[in-house]
DNA sequence: CCTCGTAGGTGTAGACCGTACGCCTAAACT
DNA sequence: AGTTTAGGCGTACGGTCTACACCTACGAGG
């Protein structure tokens, strides 16, 4: 009965990812997405409570295809197509970490977001309910599960905030090198070295000290 | 000859960190701080060249004390006052991690600005050369330093936002139960746990994983 | 003691932001 | 065709940061 809708939460969430990619999370505004639409500000307001919900929505639209190539991966491994993804737990939990890595990765600007929303977006605890999945298949009781996601997860919002920095910091280690000297080398190091090695190397380090350590699989 | 300055930047930044205390991060502006200081907007901009800067100055102010903290302990562990915080390269890392975490509750609104200039701080660059000597006490080489530093960090961040968020969360998990099982347990569990035993168990994690396995000292 | 220059402090104003409120109107069902 | 419901729009308010030009208080040199 009512004048149908004209756009959809979809949509804006397109718009508002399409405005981040292209002018970076700054320029995101209600007014900016809203131009992006050819529509006008408040518009916007029929369909989303408060800039707040829009960012939930954008963060939920760039994680989406974590879940989608995971559960690709899960359809492939039934069929037996890529063996390597249901080795075994340890090897799914690090592709869970690495889908979730390149994820933000494509959109890169949306990474402060999704650090904010991880909580309260649909995606990201689907997210989180799989690496719950892979951790009981691992053997782990309920309180260890527990305590291994609060592990999995908090190295993995921290190295994708690091990533993200060393990205986009106007090179601040001007001053380092006299006074930190152990700073200054791994620094370097860690310059020189290919942030997704970085990130798996990471993850496999927090992997081992749950006591996941290399199966068979990998 | 000029006129002498009449603020210092440690003022300024005591009063943001006052005004972040009192009234929480949203309420830090230009403004605030200012009436803080019995000045006038526009004074501030003589100390500080912009928001960005002065956001630094609250970090480090608050970040202080884990340096503080840190030298009295091994000052005190040279004369054998806290044997424990010498115990060995594990432990001190350990209390490393432990400072951090306490330094920012301390001010809980900080966290956001202390995870985005983290890397351009001194007292953050300092915290960070303190744990890259107790690894190379603990005789890792260069390599594998730059690889422990970025785990431990990675999840010292993650962790710490983990746990903001989880403190300033609006209760998020009503739909959670019924669509993700494990996940709701998970989080239930999680509720339960003192959270500075929450964060001191993934460091452990995280340091298993780095192979400084418990050694005699914890 | 007086003057002078430097730098501190201030007021104004512009360009943004999010969003509350009220109006007009287009669409679909009765 | 009529009614009703929501969609879209315009306006406006209060807030943010900060560029710029102005006045003035202070300490040093004479």
């Amino acid at each position: 009965m009512p004048r149908p809708r004209s756009l959809t939460t979809h949509q804006i969430a397109a718009a508002a990812l399409t405005v981040i990619d292209r002018d970076g999370l700054p320029a995101l505004s209600m007014r900016t997405v809203a131009a992006e639409l050819d529509r006008r500000t408040m518009a916007l307001y029929r369909y989303v409570e408060d800039r707040e919900e829009l960012e939930c929505l954008v963060v939920d639209l760039a994680l989406g295809p974590v879940l989608d190539r995971a559960a690709s991966d899960r359809a492939a491994s039934d069929r037996a197509d890529r063996p390597a993804a249901a080795a075994g737990p340890r090897a799914r939990l690090l592709v869970l970490l690495e889908l979730m890595r390149e994820a933000v990765g494509a959109h890169p600007g949306v990474l402060p977001l999704a650090v904010r929303h991880h909580g309260g977006c649909p995606s990201a605890l689907r997210w989180r309910e799989r690496l719950l999945e892979a951790l009981a298949e691992a053997g782990l009781d309920a309180p260890r599960r527990a305590s291994a996601l609060h592990a999995l997860v908090s190295y993995v919002i921290g190295a994708l905030e690091l990533e993200h920095q060393a990205a986009t910091a106007p090179t601040v280690g001007a001053s380092v090198p006299e006074t930190f000297p152990l700073l200054a080398t791994a620094l370097a190091t860690r310059a020189a070295t290919d942030p997704a090695l970085a990130f798996t190397d990471g993850a496999r380090t927090v992997l081992d000290g749950l006591g996941l350590g290399p199966g068979p699989g990998l």
